[in-house]
RNA sequence: GGGCGCAUAACUCAGCGGUAGAGUGCAUCCUUCACACGGAUGAAGUCGUAGGUUCAAAUCCUACUGCGCCCA
């Protein structure tokens, strides 16, 4: 094994001993649901540390349990890499190692560890792994959200909980109080990242509120600002009444529901008549200024320029005309006008310059502007205005309606469109700029059919709304002056003394977020970490914030920098339940990936996602969503993280939606207890193999077969890294250690070394199994980093190993052979064997009994490479012996069933002696099957070749592959035609 | 209203122009000295529907149906 360019971390035994308490009590305190946590060892672990390791090493059993147990092997080797600095990177301008950035999506401080996080720290640490493993000066940079509404509002509830509002508590108190409680809670996240084994620099882990991530805040706003980019304005923004804040576009969801639309008619000033309109919500004609009508329609013309008379308040209402608002198609073709609460009305007023009537307050309900409905909530000034109309005779009925709501993502309550000041961010020339990257190819955007998304919203974006009316987050650097004066500084300005006070909002989360790729190297000075970290290579987020932030993050790294954040956006779905559905609380299909690793019961598990619930319902409702839980009992076990990041990397990340199904994590675990027992059987079979730096030199065919198979998979592997198809990684390497080296290559590797006929044969056998083993493990490490971390420091290894796994080489294509005449060689042999093994089952022969086996075949090349490896047949087909070898002339023995593995260049009739076993019947049935088979190829070949079309206008390659099926497979028949002669010397 | 995605074996998912794959589950046999968290063998799919392109379509195009998401 190669050793990776640079510096291998030594041994820091300088970390305590108290250090690794603290770490025991925060990774494992968890332990009490799952059973004892680690057990001390006793006996300290001699002999298997290969030299690498220090005081401050995990306690390792000497010897191999005989199952696999995640919880044992997990608990220790978290520690081992912080303390050996294993995923530190280095700002040093004199390192030329190639630099890997990856920008962890900061989690929110208020947050804990869920399914979606469990699945970035998987694709991300997996790509981190892979590139720090590749040589790279890799970082992986963590951090906290300070996620502003989000924080203030769980804090307000638990003051709410003593009765207090933030109001009784006073802003600066409130503050203090959010930052005590981030200060018990909020690093909890990381702890449990931790858990998953993710290889991010800790020590240089950032949190959004930071004083050095503040400078970069009030930095970008005052440069924006005297930029002419932000500005403050008037105008109808998105207000939230439970939160009392304003929200950008992006944080309102909107909602189609049933509803009903209410007519009711506006009687004419000065005339007899009435023009009825239609409305979704009649509280608002309080704050009518207008009905319009289009101009065309020719019911109203009589009514264009005349005045409508509002039934509650004193004020007359003109009619006016309107081809954008109106479609007369659509209800009375009459339309009320409120343009101080919706955004349509508001653009129609400024058209035509109606008066903006703003008739609530800021929690919602109706202010003096309602008259007699002031103080009533917007619901229940609905039902009042409504019923007011109807005794006044205006009203005119009502339908049911399908309509859109607009919600608060953060509160769920409806948004009320207001009229308030606050500062904006102009976008369209940011956003033309973030464009111009993605096109020029300077970032790429994957899977590519979200760069359509991107470009949609960048192509139709409004200006942002950042300030937030909290007092959670960035304040806003402008001062206000006592005659209205605004200074926008970094700092208070000297000037504004008495009489001026800093604008009480905060910035949007979003805008620090957007800071991200280079605020947390340090921008805006020139540091060596800004140099060598920015831009990020690759970033990987889910699809959800696309716009939220990774676009942002684009903007202002091309404006800030100049240069784009990221090479790469890597955008992958997100987790949904076994049917499908998203997870949520209400639904009571929440996993908690911890729960997933470290066993928890199905009625602890609910009794934390839903408090309060009924047990029984809850459990149905947890059931119901994870059918394929239904065999585990009462709960889940311990599948460990390393099994829970196999399972979710073995999902393409494209895949919108992720459906977890827990059983697919457990065929995992098996995976994890066979690489284990895999260990096992090597360490036993060949004992005190010094694992090489380089691939054993390889001459018997088994041995050439799996290194090249090793460097097929080493080669999938590689390719699936980096194109962003993990899943294509995960599959390769499962399959090349499950099928290719466990069921093929330990099985032919136990006689060649427990029987040591073949004294060179078993060396170099001995020395291929622990090779592939070990290459093996550093293939598995970027995906399951423990169980191969712990397997890999129990071989032995040169002096000069790195200290961890993390830190090997990862295995490259070309460090093995590949030779596809070898590996087509072994094919046919496992077919042959196959064969016999079919037989075998056929006819109900126990596993102890041997049987008596002979191969027949005029194919040359076959019959050598049969002749040299017929004791594969005594090991793995159970065969009396090696095979007979025989020419097709040779005569057939009675008694025997028989199988033809069709091979190019003729095929192998394998025959098995079952004297007195076999009947007629049996065997002619039997050919009959084979004969069917190998018919149906035949006939799709035939059927290719007999058309005109096809041999005219096929490729040659794909003609010639044809022609030369078409022989094997007829030749492959006629032996099954001259078989059943045989057959038919049987009796019945 | 516009856009995107998905529909393949009982389940969860690969494949995305040249004869249908994996894991789990299922059936049969086996507690053989790595692993029963195991081994061997096997059954199981008209690749959502209808058209089209092509010598060739699960794979490309069009329409439709159903499901999910995003934007307005």
């Amino acid at each position: 094994m190669a050793h990776v360019a640079g510096r291998a971390p030594r041994c820091r035994a300088r970390v305590g001993r108290r250090h690794r308490r603290w770490w025991r009590r925060r990774l494992h305190g968890r332990s009490r649901v799952v059973g004892p946590g680690p057990k001390p060892t006793g006996a300290r672990a001699s002999g298997a540390c290969a030299g690498a390791f220090c005081g401050s090493c995990p306690r390792m059993q000497p010897d191999l349990q005989k199952g696999y147990d995640p919880r044992e092997v997990e608990s220790r080797w978290y520690q081992f890499w912080e303390e050996h600095d294993v995923f530190a990177a280095t700002a040093d301008p004199a390192d030329k190692r190639p630099v890997y950035v990856c920008p962890m999506p900061p989690p929110n401080v208020t947050g804990s560890l869920h399914m979606g996080h469990a699945m970035r720290c998987t694709f991300e640490d997996a790509l981190v792994r892979f590139h720090r493993m590749r040589g790279f000066n890799t970082l992986w940079q963590p951090g906290i959200d300070h996620a502003g509404i989000a924080t203030q509002t769980v804090v307000e509830r638990q003051i709410a909980r003593e009765g207090k509002t933030r109001f009784d508590l006073g802003r600066e108190a409130f503050e203090k109080r959010i930052w005590e409680w981030k200060g018990e809670s909020g690093g909890r996240i990381a702890l449990q990242q931790r858990i998953l084994g993710s290889s991010a620099a800790w020590s240089r882990s950032k949190f959004t509120m930071d004083a050095d991530m503040s400078v970069a805040v009030r930095e970008a706003f005052v440069r924006l600002h005297e930029e002419g980019l932000m500005y403050r304005a008037t105008r109808l923004i998105n207000w939230d009444p439970t939160l009392l804040t304003s929200l950008s576009d992006l944080e309102v969801d909107h909602e189609e529901t049933n509803g009903e639309l209410f007519e009711f008619a506006y009687r004419v000033d000065g005339m007899d008549g009435e023009i009825v309109v239609a409305t979704t919500r009649p509280e608002t004609m309080l704050g009518d200024t207008a009905v319009a009508v289009h101009p065309d329609d020719p019911r109203y013309t009589h009514l264009h320029g005349k005045y409508l008379v509002h039934p509650f308040l004193d004020r007359k209402i003109p009619v006016i005309t309107d081809a954008i608002l109106v479609d007369p198609k659509f209800g009375t073709g009459a339309v009320k006008v409120t343009p101080a609460h919706d955004f349509n009305d508001f653009a129609t007023g400024k058209r035509h310059g109606l008066e903006e009537i703003n008739i609530f307050n800021l929690d919602g309900t109706v202010n003096a502007a309602g008259g007699s409905f002031q103080g009533l909530p917007r619901e229940r000034a609905r039902t009042a205005v409504k019923k007011a109309l109807d005794e006044k005779g205006l009203a005119r009925g009502s339908k049911p309606h399908r309509l859109t709501v607009p919600r608060s993502q953060r509160s769920g309550v409806i948004v009320e469109p207001m009229i308030s000041t606050q500062w904006f961010l102009k976008m369209d020339e940011m956003a033309k700029q973030a464009l111009a990257v993605v096109h020029e190819g300077k970032t790429q955007i994957l899977p590519e059919e979200w760069t359509k998304t991107y470009e949609h919203f960048l192509e139709n974006i409004q200006d942002w709304c950042v300030s937030r009316q909290l007092w959670w987050g960035h304040q806003i650097p402008a001062w206000h002056g006592p005659d209205g004066q605004i200074r926008v500084a970094r700092e208070r300005p000297a000037e504004c003394g008495e009489g001026w006070v800093q604008d009480p909002d905060v910035l949007d989360t979003w805008f620090s977020s957007a800071l991200w790729p280079f605020a947390t190297q340090g921008w805006p000075a020139k540091t060596d970490d800004l140099a060598k970290f920015y831009p990020a290579s690759d970033l990987e987020t889910g699809y959800d914030i696309l716009f939220f932030w990774v676009a942002r993050m684009i903007m202002f790294g091309v404006h800030f920098t100049g240069q784009t954040p990221f090479k790469r956006v890597l955008l992958s779905g997100l987790i949904v339940d076994e049917t499908g559905e998203k997870m949520s609380k209400v639904k009571g299909n929440v996993i908690d990936p911890l729960d997933l690793i470290q066993g928890a019961t199905f009625a602890e598990m609910v009794a934390k996602t839903m408090p309060g619930a009924p047990e029984a319902e809850a459990l149905a409702k947890f059931k119901k969503a994870y059918p394929s839980a239904a065999t585990m009992g009462e709960g889940f076990p311990a599948f460990g993280a390393d099994a829970l990041r196999f399972t979710l990397a073995t999902f393409p990340p494209s895949n919108k939606r992720i459906a977890l199904a827990p059983k697919r994590l457990e065929g995992y675990r098996h995976f994890m207890n066979k690489i284990w027992n895999a260990t096992r059987l090597v360490t036993d079979l060949a004992p005190g193999v010094v694992v090489s730096a380089q691939a054993p030199s390889a001459t018997g065919l088994f041995n050439r077969w799996i290194l090249s198979r090793l460097s097929g998979a080493a080669q999938a592997c590689t390719e699936g890294m980096a194109a962003f198809r993990i899943d294509e990684a995960a599959n390769a390497i499962y399959r090349f250690f499950y099928t290719d080296y466990c069921d093929w290559f330990l099985e032919i590797a136990k006689p060649i070394l427990r029987e040591r006929k073949d004294e060179a044969l078993a060396d170099e056998t001995a020395r291929t199994l622990h090779h592939v083993l070990e290459a093996s493990y550093r293939l598995l490490h970027p995906i399951a980093p423990y169980i191969t971390e712990e397997l890999w420091q129990r071989l032995a290894k040169p002096a000069d190993s790195p200290v961890s796994i993390a830190l090997a080489a990862y295995p490259r294509a070309e460090d093995t052979i590949s030779a596809p005449e070898v590996e087509r060689e072994v094919a046919l042999l496992q077919s042959a064997i196959g064969a016999v093994r079919t037989i075998r089952a056929e006819y109900d022969v126990k596993p102890a009994s041997t049987v008596r086996v002979s191969l027949r075949t005029d194919n040359v090349a076959a019959r050598a490479s049969l002749a040299s490896q017929l004791g594969a047949f005594v090991t793995l087909a159970k065969t009396d012996g090696p095979p007979d070898l025989l020419g097709t002339d040779a005569p057939r023995e009675a008694g025997t069933s028989v199988s033809i593995v069709p091979a190019e260049g003729g095929s192998v009739e394998v025959a098995v002696y079952l004297r007195g076993h076999v009947t007629r019947e049996q065997q002619l049935a039997r050919i009959a099957r084979e004969t069917k088979r190998i018919e149906k190829d035949l006939d799709a070949v035939r059927k290719k070749l007999s058309s005109k079309n096809f041999t005219d206008r096929a490729p040659k390659e794909v003609i010639d592959e044809a022609n030369g099926q078409q022989a094997t497979l007829e030749e492959a028949l006629r032996r099954l035609d001259q078989a059943k002669s045989l057959a038919a010397e049987l009796g019945d």
